[in-house]
RNA sequence: GCGCCUGUAGCUCAACGGAUAGAGCAUCUGACUACGGAUCAGAAGGUUGGGGGUUCGAGUCCCUCCAGGCGCACCA
């Protein structure tokens, strides 16, 4: 008996209590009742049972009666069902389900049986979406700002992938503008001992690169005229600065199916296209020598200059050219998750979007994440990718390693702005919960070892075995992956399968402690361990399941 | 001034509109001749920033006030 089929049942069992009721009252039409009114919720409390729902003070008013009522009606049919042990009508309405022993334990055979797919889903199945995150400039290293969205960003490409969808993760580089200007003449200041420019880089990465692109030409780099060293520094640092990123980005576990340069939307003439599709559409106008976009019309609060009076491409004209670009790239979802710092965008890259005639919030969706802080002693640390003083990605992975760092960046919503002590970190403390995880993976993968060398193997599976109340509360647990994976995938908050995780690595070390696997001394191996092995496993494999959708390893042994 | 996010236990944070608001850390008390103690059991800790409203039911939705963060360019 798994949930899905419990609530099946239970919608024919509304539904026909429904129709009764109309029927013998002869008033009003039967309302409809659907799969989403009958979703069942797991207790909090255990002694409410193993599942619960609100469908009779749902629709009670609608029946005209009052939810004990409706409910009670509803549990006497519920009570027939196979495999419902008890039903209980509590507090104004709630029916609180109970399983037979059998029926609940019937999941762990599954759940092993599944394996890695145990938890995805058929939400988005088919959909394809493109996921662009962390696309921070190539003017330096990727600060620990930046690292928040490559871990959000690439578990919400995870559990998206697992509900179906068809991912493509993208990274915009934004390489056309002034910035690179600055970054070039950064390097070229650097190459020839001069101080930073005013407006420039400086740092230690600075005069690496510049030693490397030196490297790379076959001469003397000071025999260049400067516009042509500049030019050198500016095509051949660049490339340094993207290596250095990937490769920063790879070691973190995070892959980029594609690199997207903002400078080819220019080159090809993508931007000019875009902005005649729509002026055809008619929402382009030219006023003070610039032209304009009249985002007033799709809810902006001021129109927007798209190719300025001295001819420039603003920057908005790239971010016009490129979300044409991925519709004609046929990807229905177009998701952009982005700092807090640039949320004033959204109401103009909406607008734009109502402009090409598109629907806001479903062609285009803007996440928007709030800050990392970084602390120091309790203090805020101030970066400055002038001054050099950027705590980067490979800082942190340095730090604390790649589960840990993903994992504290992942674990809390996105809404919600996160302090980063750096010290607090290198002393390598157990407050990050992800070592509580993992230890209960490679607990789970201990009980196999051991279940092996005494001779427990999962020939036998006796789901009525299963009978002690934290294997009850378990199988609750582990039944709830799907659920959470699906949450997660519609709010697009990955921390739910972190903090799902935690649950579960807790109620998993609670069986432990009470019900053994392998049998103590001389004691006979029985179905009761052959049963419980299976359970063991089960709890494993969503655990490893759930670290994966986070990026996060499962180990064996720690 | 306008907009977005946040305000929950001493600290860091959870909570599909549901039942007695939960975890971890910190504090206190217990459990190893028991599959790994990176664990478990228990105690203590709350006017969910304040005030209204919506409904069977509000930390959650609406209004308002307060506090903090971030943003309001022909910069990128």
């Amino acid at each position: 008996m798994t949930p899905a089929e419990l609530s099946a049942s239970l919608l024919a069992i509304v539904q026909g209590v429904a129709e009764r009721r109309i029927d013998a009252s002869g008033a009003g039409d039967v309302p409809e009742v659907t799969l989403d009114d009958v979703v069942l919720e797991r207790p909090k409390n255990r002694d409410h049972g193993d599942w619960a729902s609100n469908v009779a003070m749902k629709f009670a008013k609608r029946l005209g009666t009052n939810p004990r009522e409706l409910a009670t009606d509803i549990a006497g049919e519920l009570s027939e069902v196979d495999g419902v042990a008890g039903v209980d009508i509590a507090g104004p309405g709630f029916i609180n389900i109970t399983l037979d022993a059998a029926a609940a334990g019937a999941l762990a055979k599954s759940i092993v049986e599944t394996g890695a797919s145990y938890g995805s889903g058929h939400y988005y199945d088919g959909v394809t979406i493109d996921l662009e995150f962390v696309s921070a400039n190539p003017t330096g290293p990727i600060h620990i700002g930046g690292v928040r969205w490559a871990a959000v960003g690439d578990s919400l490409a995870r559990i998206f992938q697992a509900v179906g969808g068809i991912v493509t993760r993208e990274y915009y580089f934004n390489d056309h503008g002034s910035q690179i200007d600055r970054f070039a003449r950064s390097l070229l200041a650097s190459a020839f001992g001069e101080p930073a420019p005013e407006d420039g880089y400086g740092g230690l990465y600075i005069s690496e690169i510049a030693a490397r692109v030196i490297e790379t030409y076959d001469g003397d780099v000071a025999d260049l005229p400067r516009d042509e060293a500049q030019e050198l520094f500016r095509a051949v640092g660049v490339e340094f600065m993207f290596g250095d990123i990937k490769k920063s980005l790879h070691d973190f576990g995070v892959d980029f199916d594609v690199y997207f340069h903002e400078n080819s939307l220019h080159e090809s003439k993508a931007v000019e296209r875009a902005i005649a599709r729509l002026s055809e559409l008619g929402h382009i106008y030219e006023a003070d020598g610039a032209t304009w976009l009249r985002t007033t019309q799709f809810g902006d609060d001021r129109d927007r200059v798209i190719i300025k009076s001295d001819g420039e491409a603003a920057y908005i004209a790239g971010d016009i050219a490129y979300y044409l670009n991925k519709r004609e790239r046929g990807f229905e979802r177009n998701i952009i998750m982005l700092g807090a710092d640039h949320h004033g965008y959204v109401g103009r890259l909406m607008a734009m979007t109502a402009a090409f005639g598109d629907e806001p919030g479903v062609n285009l969706e803007i996440l928007i994440g709030q800050l990392v802080n970084l602390v120091r002693d309790g203090e805020p640390v101030r970066m400055s990718k002038r001054n050099g003083t950027v705590v980067s990605m490979e800082d942190l992975v340095d730090a604390v390693g790649v589960d840990a760092g993903r994992y504290a960046l992942v674990r809390y919503s996105a809404d919600s702005m996160i302090d980063i002590d750096l010290d607090l970190l290198t002393r390598r403390s157990n407050d990050n919960p992800v070592f509580y995880v993992q230890y209960a993976h490679a607990r789970t993968a201990a009980v196999g070892r051991n279940a092996a060398s005494a001779g427990v193997d999962r020939s036998v599976f006796d789901a009525s075995l299963l009978t002690h109340p934290t294997e009850a509360s378990l199988l609750g647990a582990l039944s709830e992956l799907p659920r959470v994976v699906q949450q997660a995938a519609e709010l697009r908050e990955p921390h739910r399968v972190a903090r799902y995780v935690e649950e579960v690595a807790g109620t998993y070390h609670r069986w432990y402690d009470a019900c053994r696997v392998t049998p103590l001394g001389d004691e006979e191996v029985t179905d009761v361990h052959r049963t419980r092995l299976w359970l063991n496993d089960a709890a494993g494999q969503v655990i490893r399941n759930g670290l994966g959708l986070l990026g996060v390893s499962a180990p064996d042994r720690m």
